[in-house]
DNA sequence: AGCACGCCGACT
DNA sequence: GTCGGCGTGCTC
């Protein structure tokens, strides 16, 4: 595009614009005569022969050359981007050492939201049925017989047919397009729509609460209860409280299962429901959110991490529910821990944070313990039922019979709860049949051939599949080493494995099994705990998807099949994590008037985690993990950065670690470990090595990889992944 | 993210 | 002999 103007000669006027690729920085362009530009306002700009939508961010650097500079094509009629949300993108950015630009395609995330809506189409019946009416064709008539007119997608998904079923009944003239109105706007939660009654305890924490509310500006308060104590409850007072001052308030949960349950306590206390993000949102009300929170008209906002990017106009308050949750750290593309950068958010815009967990991290404790965070405690569970009793049995002693895994003590105990009509659950964090299978003639092992993992046996959908690239195959009939026949033998039990052997043992037994895997999604979910809650469910066997907030009241006993799952390996946070997911489990039995029991199996049972688990002392436990972490510097007393570096050739990548590793900085108080071979050290077909960064909390972190990084030139076949705060040591 | 440029396998 | 696979590099 030639830059041929009337006033050639002067200087053009140039803005730094942001896009929404993983560029290095903002790119300058032109700005034509008849537009004024302030930072923040949307502009859409030409790109390689492209035009995409930017974010004027600032003043141009001024170092392209004239020649190479394009103009502006033109200005989005839209609020503008809050400089606290673009500070906040750049504070991101900065931290994670990531593109700011790749920042930014979070909170752009929608781009056909800067269009004007589509109009959208509905069918409706306008003739008479055609010739030939198949079932197919029959279920789409009987939905549109009574009843208005449907979308393409609705019909689809309630009728379960294909489009082309659509299609043929529109030619036929059975059915005929009508346009539909906008889909409606966000309803306004009322604070005062169900006013709960609140135990002493938690209107004291509500108040507690609502004192730091009103007091203004920043501040980042724990709200700490076991499970049952009502957390909910209390910060719904907090959102109540935002809602009254017309403010924006966003609610991040760690997963889509929790959201049903969720929703419809929203939706009981405040008479609407919340605008929800996360990717099972599809297109349409992604697109529907995405503006009403730019425009203020979504009010509440419930999603996953990635909601935090939203473009609020005006957000009051900021909530991060289960703030231990994993699920909260995102590992790819842009890394970064949503519950860090929701402090980071809310501390921008300064307004206040709440973070409510049963089990807090140990960082978050930390920060409490500093004084940086605030606490409410929620003492007692709700409706005073009493905590389950926790005991450990040790497998060494009570072995269960070879290739079985429910020992006799949990088998007594699990007929004696159906029998006595209450309802059980079997709790085992693995999905699948059998997470190995090994070859009895020559000890062959199958494994993933593009990752270090074994291949797990799925017999609910026949294949052996990697739970770290996808890579699916066929149970072999002979073993691909020796070739010997019918000797492939599955090792170790998955859930589905589980459920064999519960239907052997229980034959009478209702039961169900619950993992994200044969589930089809969080209407799936919310039926299986619609089900466990009807009673229609004796037995329910599943993974941590079912360890989350859900309410059973008639569950009197958890086994949980394998309490050692993730204490043996060498992560850092293996205690801790294990130590949340078996209290979350526990949480999960005699919630009501039946008190609960839990059962851990364990073949090292004098663990400290197992053991403050089966004495309820979780000061002993946290006192010595805290200990620990102090002694070895690590977090939250330290702070760590993992380096990962990977391609397909795996010389390469060592070579390139090497080269890193040997012009690591001297720098008082920061350590490079490393390289190794990364836990997964082929992942995808890529080669992976790993470096730990490992520096005291007064150490600029960032600063120092910047300087030790920016100038090394690796072979572009090496790619280079920096992972702050790193989570999980895979 | 797109899209163009550039080197190695199965085809008219 | 070409068509096309995706690995790599660039876009103000």
């Amino acid at each position: 595009m030639p830059l041929i103007d009337a006033n050639a000669g002067a200087p053009l006027e140039r803005v730094a614009v942001l896009l929404p690729l993983p560029l290095a920085g903002p790119y300058d362009y032109a700005v034509p005569d008849d537009l004024d530009l302030k930072p923040g306002e949307l502009v859409i700009v030409p790109l390689g022969g492209h035009e995409r939508p930017g974010i004027v961010w600032g003043k141009a650097s001024g170092e392209v050359a004239e020649e190479k500079l394009k103009r502006v094509a033109a200005r989005i009629d839209c609020p503008p981007f809050s400089a606290e949300l673009r500070r906040f993108v750049d504070w991101v950015a900065a931290y994670n050492l990531a593109p700011p630009g790749a920042v930014l395609r979070m909170c752009l995330s929608v781009s056909a939201a800067l269009e004007p809506p589509r109009p959208r189409t509905g069918y409706r019946l306008a003739g008479p049925p055609p010739a030939r009416l198949s079932q197919a064709r029959q279920r789409v008539l009987e939905l549109l017989a009574e009843g208005p007119a449907r979308t393409q997608r609705d019909l689809m998904e309630t009728a379960g047919v294909g489009a082309g079923v659509i299609r043929a009944l529109l030619e036929a003239g059975t059915l005929a397009g009508v346009p539909l109105p906008e889909a409606p706007a966000f309803g306004l939660p009322d604070p005062a729509h169900a006013r709960p009654v609140l135990s002493p305890s938690q209107a004291a924490a509500a108040a507690e609460i609502g004192a730091r509310l009103r007091a203004g500006g920043f501040s980042c308060t724990l709200i700490e209860g076991v499970t049952g104590a009502g957390k909910t409850e209390v910060y719904f007072e907090a959102i109540a409280a935002m809602l009254a001052l017309g403010r924006q308030v966003l609610v991040l949960l760690p997963e889509i299962a929790l959201s049903a349950q969720w929703l419809e306590r929203f939706e009981r206390r405040f008479g609407v429901r919340p605008a929800e993000w996360h990717s099972d949102v599809r297109q349409s009300d992604r697109r529907r959110a995405w503006r009403a929170v730019m425009q203020g008209s979504a009010r509440v906002v419930v999603g996953a991490r990635s909601a935090l990017f939203l473009p609020f106009r005006d957000l009051g308050l900021v909530i991060v529910d289960e703030e231990h949750d994993a699920s909260f750290k995102q590992e790819d593309g842009v890394c970064y821990h949503a519950r860090d950068m929701a402090v980071v958010r809310a501390s921008l815009a300064g307004i206040p944070i709440l973070l409510a967990s049963a089990t807090p991290s140990l960082e978050t404790r930390a920060n409490v313990d500093a004084g940086r965070y605030g606490r409410v405690l929620l003492g007692e569970r709700h409706g005073a039922a009493p905590m389950p009793a926790i005991e450990v049995t040790d497998l060494r002693r009570t072995p269960p019979m070879a290739g079985r895994w429910i020992a006799p003590p949990a088998e007594a105990l699990l007929r004696a709860t159906l029998a006595a009509g209450e309802q059980a659950m079997l709790f085992l964090n693995r999905r699948g049949y059998a997470p190995l299978t090994l070859c009895g003639a020559c000890g062959h092992r199958l494994q993933c051939p593009n990752c270090t993992a074994w291949l797990v046996e799925h017999r609910f959908s026949g294949r052996l599949q990697c739970h770290h690239c996808g890579y699916a195959a066929a149970p072999p009939a002979s073993c691909p080493a020796c070739g010997a026949e019918g000797r492939l033998k599955p090792c170790g039990p998955g859930v589905e494995r589980l459920e064999e052997e519960a239907r052997a043992l229980f034959p009478a037994a209702r039961i169900a099994v619950m993992a994200s895997d044969t589930l089809a999604g969080p209407r799936a979910v919310a039926e299986m705990v619609a089900a466990m809650q009807a009673g229609e469910i004796d037995l329910l066997i599943g993974t941590q998807v079912m360890a989350k907030g859900h309410h059973f009241p008639m569950l009197t006993l958890v086994v949980v099949v394998d309490a050692d799952l993730g204490l043996a390996g060498g992560d850092l946070r293996a205690g801790e994590r294990t130590y949340q997911l078996l209290t979350q489990v526990g949480g999960r039995a005699g919630r009501a008037e039946r008190p609960g029991r839990v059962l851990l199996q364990s073949y090292m049972p004098e663990h400290p985690v197992l053991q403050a688990l089966a004495a309820g002392d979780t000061e002993r436990f946290l006192g010595a993990e805290m200990a620990g972490r102090r002694e070895a510097g690590m977090p939250p007393f330290g702070r760590l950065a993992a380096l990962i570096l990977s391609g397909h050739d795996g010389q390469a990548v060592a070579e390139a670690a090497r080269l890193l590793a040997r012009r690591a900085p001297q720098v008082a108080g920061m350590s490079v470990l490393g390289p190794a071979p990364a836990p997964l050290a082929l992942l995808r077909g890529r080669h992976r090595y790993r470096l730990l960064v490992k520096a005291a909390r007064q150490v600029n972190l960032q600063g120092e990889l910047g300087r030790w990084l920016a100038p090394i030139r690796l072979p572009s076949s090496v790619r280079l992944q920096i992972d702050i705060d790193p989570q999980s040591f895979m």
